[in-house]
DNA sequence: TTGTATGCGTTATCAT
DNA sequence: ATGATAACGCATACAA
């Protein structure tokens, strides 16, 4: 089932055909309908990739992702594809589940079907196949995090401003002890927060005590162990706060599980809202992003890069929700 | 950057570098060391659209979900990829949105992009590029739902089963009247929950008043609605009957704003567990599938099917998971 | 406007 | 074991 078969059926060259069929060059009105009848009876359907080969464009983007499970990334692909739907392109999805040796295995597919470009959160150093993408100069943008010593525009959330008004509102509460619950330093977003932490801390004048930094993997049982450590500690804080919402659930647990409450006995800010959040008792205080917009943000970036416009970098805003777990004006 | 340019550098014919690069057919030591370090020093990459172009084979397969965002479909896809990763397939995963235009709209890309194969959680009549994906003839496996009329090998839940493990476990705590919370009847699963549910309320001898049940579309916003409804009843009911766990969320955030408790006030169980579930507080009942199994099955399936070894559905248990949200023993 | 012919990068066939 | 060459399905330059 080619476009010969349809050229065919149809009476005319494949030339003819191919151009009805793409919807370009000139064609007669007779032949236009002709070769819509074809196609339509044949159900015929082009080879995207004998396309893609003759034209050097595949109108396919990939999508990488840190973690599809995490919803901030889940709505991060949603935005992202729904943006590149617009546009007509699809959107390749693939998910590095925190492993950059998963990372540089979907890259590597990305490169070896020379997509059109790559959007990816990236995780690490910065070698293996990112390298390989700058070196084939496939159109790349980073989302949510960067790497340092890449040249890449990207749209990332502003980390810094997040974490100070958090820090912010709970020494407004009169919290002193807050219990830092951070990222990786493999992450940028994991060292951009945890230097945020201790700047703010300085800031208000909080204690600045190395018991209460603690380092997960932004998956939610690092987030229950290091609470469970800070919990522990001869000075437990009063307020805990987590660099992101599946570490947060993960909080949320072993508090409950200690027999404390959340709002009432502890206090709990996370970063990135999730909409279940909103639902729980007590509803959860959050430092939000757009994580759709963020994802559309970085397609409509992406495409710009590869039409050859000009792609700055942005940097979106976070916003304090106040909800109360860290208020502790439960209904109890 | 082609196959030629490594050919040439190697100093060997462009047959021989594909034969080594493809790891097939016989070649020399010495050739293959060559062609090697040539594409190597290039920093050469396969086409794979060209590749897939001549072999019929891209290596590639389709993954559509409902929704992405839904922690459920996250976990399918998650066990379909590690499975397709294993087998060295690339997972190509596209998001239907639970939106019937735009899983159209995703079969078309994969068919065009002429994948190896297809699986798809699937959703409506089953008109539209589902049949496309038939008369193409492109190996297609369903998972978690399926769609009457096709004859698609597929692994599913037992719902029926699911449901009764539920309404038993709250007919055994002296619930009479059990608010149903179900998905939209335009889904397999949505069908079968429901009917599953009447048959267990008359199976217990519930109360099967049809105030008790509503529908809901599988997304949270719908779940405080029907839930709002079930509550505002002249006899409410005492325990609620989740059927995903989205509308699970949603019917927890609407029992909180009305002021009452789950688990004290009024019990609730979910299909489908998140990990979060376990985390709440109270921590919620659910009735669990292995969504991970799901999607590691169905595409062992896939491949099955692809490379023509027979391949037979599967229908996996749930098991009922009991937590406080329908005991009631919350710390309180 | 239409047809013919060439090439995209790769694998497979057929020689050698 | 290796080289030369055709073919995969399509778009396009060129000719008509």
């Amino acid at each position: 089932m080619t476009i010969r078969d349809v050229a065919a059926l149809a009476g005319v060259s494949v030339g003819t055909a191919s151009r009805v069929l793409s919807g370009n060059s000139a064609t007669s009105p007779a032949a236009r309908e002709r070769v819509r009848v074809a196609a339509e009876k044949l159900g015929y359907r082009p080879d995207a990739r004998a396309r893609a080969l003759r034209s050097t464009r595949s109108h396919a983007v990939g999508l990488l992702v840190s973690d599809v499970r995490n919803p901030f990334f889940a709505d991060i692909a949603h935005g992202a594809e729904q943006a590149a739907l617009a546009s007509s392109y699809v959107t390749l999805l693939a998910n590095a589940n925190e492993d950059t040796a998963q990372q540089d295995t979907y890259l590597e597919a990305f490169l070896t079907q020379r997509v059109d470009g790559i959007i990816v959160a990236p995780q690490g150093e910065g070698g293996g196949n990112l390298r390989a993408v700058e070196r084939a100069r496939t159109p790349l943008v980073f989302v949510d995090r960067t790497v340092d010593g890449f040249d890449v525009p990207s749209v990332t959330a502003d980390n810094a401003q997040g974490i100070e008004l958090a820090v912010a509102h709970l020494a407004a509460l009169g919290h002193t002890r807050v219990g830092y619950i951070g990222g990786p330093s493999s992450v940028s977003t994991g060292r951009a927060r945890h230097e945020a932490y201790l700047a703010a801390v300085a800031r208000h004048g909080l204690d600045d005590d190395a018991e209460l930094v603690t380092v997960g993997d932004f998956r939610s049982a690092s987030g229950a162990a290091a609470t469970a450590k800070l919990l522990a500690g001869r000075r437990p804080p009063t307020a805990l706060l987590a660099a992101d919402s599946l570490m947060a659930v993960g909080a949320l647990g072993e508090v409950r599980r200690q027999g404390r409450r959340i709002g009432a006995d502890v206090a709990l800010v996370a970063l990135d809202d999730i909409e279940l959040f909103r639902e729980l008792d007590p509803p959860l205080t959050v430092v939000a992003h757009d994580a759709r917009a963020l994802g559309e943000r970085a397609m409509r970036l992406l495409l710009d890069v590869i039409d050859g416009r000009p792609a700055a970098s942005q940097v979106l805003p976070m916003r304090l929700v106040v909800r109360e777990s860290s208020t502790g004006r439960s209904g109890r």
